[in-house]
Formats: structure tokens, C-alpha cells, sequence
RNA sequence: GCGAUUGUAGUCUAGUCUGGUAGGACUCUGCCUUGCCAAGGCAGUGGCCCGGGUUCAAAUCCCGGCAAUCGCACCA
């Protein structure tokens, strides 16, 4: 399937669409739609019971997401996020100025700004890498952070979050001591993130508001010891630092290359959310280790999580594990002059961070992209009935009173736990083809037997399966549990967390 | 941000070069027919991305904007 394929199915059968469509739209914003909304529920719950609500010591905040100027300022982003562009005035190509003059050997400060580097520039008399001039525009500071003034006149500056893990970071204190003053603490966000993005591009890809769902595990390094052996074995598909793609097992990875145990642990848990839980086919998933420049400075151990995606031409992020070792309490701590570092056995102990990041957006639109398979009969979204939208379609097969009766009972039955929907137009095939499309695993019909007292199918209905269009007949009383256990998320079936 | 390509009903698309009543498919609505896999018949709704210019006349040509795709750059 292509970006165009995905993005018309998207428009077309209520999943997303581009932010302010009816203006023209607007770079790098999207809506959701009221099946996107439903979709990106799933998601959510999915993964915060197979990540989270699996382990006693983690819990889901919540965070604001306009954030004062101060923190922003120590955590690095007000900084690091703040590159200073410089433009050929010749030919209009930018450029970062940090790289174009340390290419060109020339020294300059951290965090310096437009003055001191047009100076540099001058001086070292640089040349534009693509049509040499040596006529530079001045140079402009380019935040990647969208900033705020918060309070009337100019205000008092901010910035909206450009991640949801300032917001753990932010709590971890009061959190420490609300939750019996133990290690590891998890805490994670589903939020929105913003950033200026210079260039959006490939629909979900990369937007300028995004949704992410992070788990932040505070721990000490000392004596945090995840279970190894639950995931010992386990073959995973990497891609180390400058190295071939490899299967590895966890054992490996540990004493050949030198991963943290924890780490290795927590690459395992991924590696089962996406291949066992949400059945992501064997070879397009892999973990992807970032060395050298491309790690962010903070990282330890940067990797990852890519899926093979058709729609993005090939593998693409849709999340990451990062040890970020201890950069972040202490960063905090300097900034806010409280010592963030907590009393664990009598010892002082600033806690390390492993962070778990997922992309929401590029999640969804991966499982649309992974999971969608189209032929001349038909389109289904066979993702896994647990993150359907819909649980189940509900149709009468013909126009007729008892048979409408019969619909309005088993919807009163169905509707306090499952989400149905109705649909009483057109043909019954065009019926359970529009449920195909949105991933709907079930759809039950009822026909003249359901509602017919003298018939012996009285009071059942048919179930059709949205993936082998076989049908059985199920009665109306054992339906609900029926449907139910086959679109539940266990995550307990997935992995032993215990 | 730079460059190339593109923008026509809800979706996909013909028409644009060479200016002259915007056509089709699917969808959607109603009726008839049928009743377990996108069936058929009849009828209907709905469109040239936005703004300006040229012209008797602009979907078509020109300028500006917005948006998308791809490439470059960017992506702590």
C-alpha cells in the first residue's frame, strides 16, 4: 500500500485527516476521526496494560503541556533544540552553522550566537558546499520548540513540551514520595509533544503536534535486575552500530555485546509487544542501534524500534529505548537547586532513567500500513481484533418488524461492554465489506430463524469472522461473552511479567 | 527552507499542452427488487485548493499563497 492508498483510506473511512482540511490544511497536523479516535483508544489501553498496569511499581501521569521557560532550559532542549541557521545568499541553501564551520575546522562555542558565528563565518571565510560563494545571509537562531507567553503583555516565556518525559522527570520527586520512596519507579505519559518540525513529511510520520506514549523507569543501576530468564532464548533481529542486520539472542547481546542486562530485558518485552501481542510478521521489526553522531549526547544505549513500513519505503521509527543514564535528575536537580537524588539502604542514589517511547501517530498508521491487505474480492484491515475500532457490526439481514425487535435486544445486551455498530443500509455484503475496512473482527446478523418463535434457531444469531468470512451460530445469551473473549488484550498471554 | 512534480464531488480519476455548457467509476440519499458476502433497475445530491491577473470567455494561460508527494537539507 502507498502514502496515497493509506492516506485515502484514512479520509475516506473515518481514521484521520490533515487539521483545518476545510482551510487547506495546515503542515504537520492532523485530526483524528471518529474512527481514528476509537482506533487510537485501543492503542492506548493495549499498551498501557501490557506495559504498565503489568507492574506494580509503574503508573500513568498526566502532565501539563505548556512547560515554563527554567526546566526546558536545563533539561538541554532550549539549547540543543535551538540550532542557528545560516543561509547561502546565492543559491538559498541552509545550512546548521555549528556543522558548516566545525567541517570546516573552525572553532566555536557551545551555545553561541548569530553574531559570533557570522563573525566566524566571515573569518574563516566560508564557502557555501554547493555553489561556493562565499556570500552568507546572517545567520538566524531556528528553535525547534514552539514558544509561548504565558500571562498578558509579553508574558512570561515557555515553550510547549517537545516530549511527554519532561513530564516524569518533573514528578519523579513528589511520585518517589507518594509511592513508599522505592526503586525502580516507573512513570508514564501519553501526551502530546510539539515541535517545529522545517519539513513535515509522510502523513503520520513526522508531525509538528504528535502523541506520544512513554514509560520512564527510574531505577538504581546498583540493584535493579529484571528477571532474565523469562526472556532468555529469545532470538531478537538488530542491527548494531555500523553492523549487518543479525538475530541475536538476549544471552548475546549481553556478553558478546556488551547491552546491559535491563536493557537487553526491556528489548525482549518490546520485541513480544509487537511480534507475539500484535503479531507484527517475523522480519519486519527490528531494533536499530544509533552510535556516534546520531545518538542523542545523553543516551547510553540508543536503539530503535523500526517496522518495515511499504507506505514509508522501508524501515522506519516507531519507537525507542534509550538509557539515558542519571543526565536527566541531575540536569533537574542543578536547575531547580533540589537534590533530586533519593535515599535508597542509606545510600544517596540519583536514579538512572530507561526510557520506553512510542510514536503513537506512526503506530496506528503502521498497523493500517502492516495489516490492510486489499485483493480483487475484497479490503480487510486485519489487525488484531483487540485493537479494532468497532468489536462487532450488527445487521438485520432483511426489512422486517420482529427481526428489527430482535436487533434492538441483542444491542441493549452488547453495548454496555462492547463497541457495536449498526448498520441497517444496503446490501448485507456491502454491509460486511465496510466493516472489513475498518478492521471490524465481527459482525452479527439477524435473520427471519433469530426472531422466528416455531424455528429452532430461534434466538441466535450469525457471527461472521471479518477474516475467513466463515460464520457460526451463536445464541443471543452466550453472545456477548462469546465476542468478548475474543477481543480482549491479556497481557499476561503475552509475556510472563510474574 | 531549497528544487522537481502535483492539486477536478466523500474517494479515485478524464479533461489542462491547443481557453468555449466539467465527464466517468465507486460512495452517499430515496424508491423498486433481492435477502448471508461490495448484486440489479430507476431517480437524486455533490466538484475544478485559495486569491489576483490576462481574455469577450479560465479547471485550462500568467503571478502570489496554501497543501501534498519525492529529492536535498533538517530530524537534541
Amino acid at each position: 500500500m502507498n502514502i496515497d492508498d493509506l492516506t485515502a483510506l484514512a479520509k475516506q473511512r473515518g481514521f484521520f485527516w490533515p487539521a483545518a482540511e476545510i482551510y487547506g490544511g495546515a503542515s504537520g497536523l492532523y485530526d483524528y476521526g471518529n474512527i481514528g479516535a476509537l482506533f487510537k483508544r485501543r492503542w492506548e489501553i493495549v499498551w498501557l496494560s501490557y506495559f504498565v498496569d503489568t507492574n506494580p511499581d509503574y503508573h500513568l501521569i498526566d502532565g501539563a503541556n505548556m512547560l515554563p521557560e527554567s526546566p526546558l532550559i536545563h533539561s538541554g532542549h532550549a539549547s540543543r533544540f535551538n540550532d542557528v541557521l545560516v543561509g547561502c545568499g546565492k543559491c538559498k541553501t541552509y545550512y546548521r552553522a555549528d556543522v558548516l564551520l566545525a567541517d570546516a575546522g573552525a572553532k566555536i562555542s557551545e551555545g553561541a550566537g548569530s553574531e559570533e558565528i557570522d563573525k566566524a563565518i566571515r573569518d574563516n571565510k566560508l564557502k557555501c558546499p554547493k555553489c561556493k560563494s562565499i556570500q552568507f545571509m546572517p545567520s538566524k537562531a531556528f528553535n525547534m520548540m514552539l514558544d509561548l507567553h504565558l500571562g498578558p503583555d509579553k508574558g512570561e516565556s515557555g515553550y510547549l513540551r517537545p516530549e511527554t518525559a519532561q513530564s516524569a522527570y518533573l514528578n519523579f520527586f513528589r511520585e518517589f514520595n507518594i509511592l513508599r520512596k522505592q526503586l525502580p519507579l516507573g512513570l508514564a505519559v501519553i501526551g502530546r509533544a510539539y515541535r517545529n518540525e522545517i519539513s513535515p513529511r509522510q502523513g503520520l510520520y513526522r508531525m509538528r503536534e504528535l502523541i506520544q506514549a512513554e514509560l520512564q523507569i527510574f531505577f538504581d543501576p546498583a540493584t535493579w535486575k529484571p528477571d532474565i530468564s523469562k526472556v532468555r532464548g529469545r532470538k531478537l533481529n538488530v542491527v548494531l552500530y555500523k553492523k549487518e542486520p543479525a538475530v541475536i539472542t538476549v544471552e548475546d547481546l549481553i556478553t558478546k555485546h556488551n547491552i546491559p542486562e535491563f536493557y537487553a530485558y526491556h528489548m525482549a518485552l518490546i520485541d513480544a509487544f509487537y511480534k507475539d501481542a500484535i503479531k507484527v510478521p517475523e522480519g519486519k521489526l527490528h531494533f536499530l542501534e544509533k552510535g556516534g553522531d546520531e545518538k542523542a549526547f545523553y543516551n547510553k544505549v540508543h536503539m530503535d524500534i523500526e517496522v518495515d513500513v511499504e507506505s514509508w519505503g522501508g524501515f522506519k521509527e516507531v519507537g525507542g529505548l534509550h538509557y539515558r543514564g542519571d543526565y536527566d535528575l541531575t540536569q533537574h536537580s542543578k536547575g531547580s537547586k533540589q537534590d533530586l537524588a533519593v535515599l535508597i539502604d542509606g545510600k544517596k542514589v540519583m536514579p538512572n532513567v530507561l526510557e520506553l517511547s512510542f510514536g503513537v501517530d506512526r503506530n496506528l498508521w503502521m498497523l493500517i500500513d502492516v495489516f490492510f491487505k486489499k485483493d480483487e474480492a475484497r479490503s480487510v484491515l486485519k489487525i488484531p481484533p483487540f485493537m479494532a475500532p468497532y468489536h462487532a457490526g450488527l445487521f438485520a439481514l432483511q426489512k422486517d418488524e420482529g427481526i428489527d425487535k430482535m436487533v434492538e435486544n441483542v444491542h441493549n445486551k452488547l453495548r454496555k461492554s462492547l463497541k457495536v455498530f449498526l448498520d441497517d443500509s444496503g446490501s448485507i455484503g456491502k454491509r460486511y465489506a465496510r466493516m472489513d475496512e475498518i478492521g471490524t473482527p465481527f459482525c452479527i446478523t439477524v435473520d427471519f430463524d433469530s426472531a422466528n418463535k416455531q424455528s429452532k434457531e430461534y434466538n441466535t444469531v450469525t457471527v461472521r469472522s471479518r477474516d475467513d468470512k466463515s460464520q457460526v451460530r451463536v445464541k443471543v445469551d452466550e453472545l456477548e461473552h462469546f465476542i468478548k473473549e475474543k477481543v480482549a488484550f491479556d497481557p499476561y498471554k503475552v509475556f510472563e511479567f510474574h
